[in-house]
Order: structure tokens, then C-alpha cells, then sequence
DNA sequence: ACCCATATAATTGTCTACAATAATGCTCTC
DNA sequence: GAGAGCATTATTGTAGACAATTATATGGGT
């Protein structure tokens, strides 16, 4: 709201330097990791399915893997909560979550009205400069998509929606969507049915495209139709799955 | 830099503004107040316009005036910044939100689809323990109203809308409720041209009546009315309004 | 009178030690 | 040998001290 969000940098929300950071600090002398860069390295590890719902996040052992003060990990499991990734319970810890089949529908609900609030704005008032970023982002998507980079795919595809919410300007709305990437990543790691990540960056050209044109009923349509593509990919049928509770996993 | 500078209200810069929140304490038994009632308080504060926007919230005050630790005061400052009803500037400290006429119109975007969602999902699974639960919560705010207490109406009016996501069960917009609530209050305070807090639980009460008898498409159609009532009372319009901003108030 | 550099004061950010709480393992009793 | 109660351990929560940062006030130069 008071442009604390606008006036940062898009970066550092999806640094891409993040893995180059971790190798100089193994390379070079300490180098202090930021609450920010503990959060997308956890959301990360989650998107990545290395870390599965349900498991604790302990605080001295996050402390110690990254070489900070517990205080610092405190902070950034409050920031994971606030994302939807992580649930922390009183006294007892901070858990990844495991979002339901109903949540996974309502945030897909959510995101198509908010994207589609987003991209309307968007058409509105474009400018070229602003197309460019747009352009050049869906650019690096490809560029990730070929040579097969899990984690960066995975950071542009997200990166992809927030710009456009950062580039209409208002911070509610990017504040919005960041949070249901966030969780959208969470669901896409639970249940999609498949081994892509997402599915591709042909679709975010075409809505450019679409915004480039000013054509904004067209936008809005493919915007739509992406968003049920990528919920479509998922397995959000009420079918038993592999899971962390025990008394489920062993029941016959 | 600069950006970030003129981003802020002008009488940060003048700091005359050196007045407290007014809360009533109990010196008498000396109860540990929760990181959740210090939230609350602020909150109540600023939607009944005894905190302006733009107003700085210090630390160490706030520690003192809750007789409660730094560190908790911290906590609650960044969960009121997550609902939006604080920006927090790094190194600089929390102040409170400034929502722009852009924003109010998002938020409500929002919520209407937010709330849309939930009556939807409401009249899909009624009880009759839940329509008691909404009943006995709008008799409430009639109470409130008729005895003219400024406090629990605004509670309460917001505690409505919380109420029909948490019997919803979703995690999800529940959350997101609370958030747009929060902001609405915000936004309420900032905007409202009027004296009046809300619309008066009437037209809460004939959506409980709606969902009662499970005609869904009437309890949307009335919540789509409500919101847009709420809306329509506010000051939307790019008029001059008294601002904090120096520059813009005495330019001519 | 204005601008710039510097010193001081006020405020936030971080760390570490300690307290409170919940989970685990053990022992005693029946 | 099973179960309840107790002790131990592991983990989170809190507070206070200190460091870093920013804003304000001061003084000298132009």
C-alpha cells in the first residue's frame, strides 16, 4: 500500500543470484544470508518436492544449515506462514503445510479473478518499456525451459505473474499475488500428475502479445484459459494419495 | 533513494506528531498482553481514526505503552504490516498504511469475488448449527447499534464476513478474508464521507435469511448489493482531500 | 543566507542467554 | 508385562544488551 513493495526491486522477491551467492559462500568467507534469501530457498526446496508436507522445520537445524542466528530463521518461518507455505503451531514448531483439494480450488478461484483484475489494468495503461521487461522475461523462461534449469523454470513462472502485477503498480495487487504463488507453488508440488513444472512459456507470450495489442478481452481470455491449463494439470480428484499421516498411510 | 524518500508523508519530517494511542490500561492486575491484542488494538485504532495515516509507530512506545517487551511489539507490527494496515521501511520503522483511491477499488474487486466464492460455498453446506451461530452474531451487531458503541461495531461488522469463511472451514479464505478486512477497515477510515461505521446489520441478516433457505443465487446477489453499498458510501472519486502531504495541500 | 560535512541523538536490527513448554524415555507399581 | 507418573531432553518463546543505521543538530566555508 505505501509502496514499500513497488520501491523494491523485483529481484528480490526471485533472485536469480541465489545459487551463485551459495557457492561464493562456501568459496569465499561468510557471507550472511538475508530472512528474504532463507524464505526462497525453503519455498524452493518445497516447489522442488525435496522438502514434503508435514515435515518440521527446526529452528536450530535451519539456523545451522544456513549459517545464521536463530532469531534470523524465526523471522523467516514467520514470513513462510504468512505465504501459506509453512503451518506454525504454538510450542510446537513450524510445519510444511499440506493444503487440501478444496484450498487448491479456491486459490485457483482466487487467482483467476485477481489475474484477471491484474491483466485488465494492465491493458489499460500499457507502455512500451513495460512490454519489454514482459518480453525479455518470457525470453529468459524460454531460455530456462531448454536448457532444462528445474529451479529457474520454476522462479520465472511465478516471476512471470508478479511482474505484471508490479508493473500495474499497485502494491495490493502484487502483495496479492505473491501470495498465491506462493501457495500455487505449494499445490503444484502436491499434486500435479506429471514431472513438468509448468507448462511452458508459449502461453505467457501469447497473453503479451494480446496486452501489446491492447487487446484486453482477448488477454483476459488466454490469461483464463493458462490459468485452467495449469489447474488442469494437477490431480484434484479426491483419489487416495501418498501421504505423511501415518493412520492414513496404513489403513486398508 | 529518492523515490524511496517521497514516498513518505511529509510530517515524518515534522515530528510534532508525537501523540500516543490512548488506551485504557489496567495498571491494576498487570496482565501479559498477546503479540494478538497489541494487532487488535492498533487495528481498532486506526479504524476508528484516532490513528491517522502516515502516523509512525515506534517501537519503544509501543513497548511502553502495553508494558510489554520490544520484541513482542515487533512481532505484532509485522503481522499488521502482512494485513496491510502498516508499511514497515527497513531501518526506518512502521508506519501506517496510506491505501490510494487505486487500491480501495482493488480491494473491493477482490473481495466481492472473495466473498462470492464463500457464500457459494456456503449454501453448498448448510447446518443448522452454523445458521444459529450467524443468527446470534447479527443480534449482536443489532445490539451494538442500537446502544451506539463505535468499538464492537466495527468489530463486529467485520466479525460477520470472518464468520462466514471460518464456517466455510477453508483455511485459505479465511485468511484471505481477514486480510481484505483489515484493509477495508483501513480503507473505511481513510475514505468514508460519512460518520456512520457501517450499513447497519439489516442487510447481514437478509443474507443469513438467504443462505438459510439455500437460495444461493439470492445470498450472492445480496452480497454483491452489501459490498457495493459499502463501496458507494465511501469517497472514491480523485477529489482533493485533506492529505498529510505538505506539498500537495498548499499547492494552488 | 545557503550548502556541505561532521557529530550527536534517536531508532531499528540482531544476537545470545535464559525461561517456558511439549515430547520422549524411564522407572515404579500393580 | 502393561500403564501411569515422573524425570529428562529437545524445542520453542522472551527479554535485554549491543551493533548498525538513520535523522537531526551544529558549525564552518563559500
Amino acid at each position: 500500500m505505501l509502496s514499500k513493495l513497488r520501491a523494491l526491486p523485483i529481484d528480490i522477491y526471485f533472485p536469480m543470484t541465489l545459487f551463485c551467492i551459495t557457492v561464493e559462500t562456501k568459496m569465499t568467507e561468510r557471507i550472511e544470508i538475508s530472512t528474504q534469501q532463507i524464505v526462497e530457498r525453503v519455498w524452493l526446496s518445497i516447489a522442488e518436492r525435496r522438502l514434503r508436507p508435514g515435515v518440521q522445520l527446526k529452528e536450530e537445524q535451519l539456523a545451522s544449515i544456513f549459517d545464521v542466528s536463530r532469531a534470523r530463521v524465526r523471522q523467516a518461518l514467520v514470513a513462510l506462514e504468512r505465504d501459506g507455505l509453512v503451518t506454525i503451531i504454538p510450542n510446537r514448531g513450524a510445519f510444511v503445510c499440506q493444503p487440501s483439494v478444496d484450498d487448491a480450488k479456491d486459490v485457483f478461484h482466487v487467482r483467476r479473478c485477481v489475474e484477471r483484475r491484474v491483466v485488465e489494468r494492465l491493458c489499460e495503461a500499457n507502455s512500451k518499456a513495460d512490454l519489454t521487461r514482459l518480453r525479455n522475461h518470457v525470453a529468459k523462461e524460454r531460455l530456462a525451459n531448454e536448457k532444462d534449469m528445474t529451479t529457474d523454470i520454476i522462479k520465472l513462472s511465478g516471476g512471470f505473474h508478479l511482474l505484471l502485477a508490479e508493473i500495474v503498480g499497485s502494491d495490493f495487487l502484487f502483495g496479492t499475488m505473491r501470495d498465491l504463488i506462493a501457495r500455487t507453488s505449494l499445490i503444484t508440488a502436491v499434486y500435479r500428475n506429471n514431472n513438468r513444472f509448468n507448462c511452458g512459456p508459449d502461453e505467457h507470450a501469447e497473453i503479451v502479445e494480446a496486452i501489446a495489442k491492447g487487446d484486453a478481452e482477448k488477454a483476459i481470455r488466454l490469461m483464463e484459459h493458462h490459468l485452467e491449463h495449469v489447474e488442469s494439470e494437477l490431480d484434484l480428484n479426491e483419489i487416495r494419495r501418498p501421504s505423511n499421516d501415518l493412520r492414513a498411510a496404513l489403513a486398508f
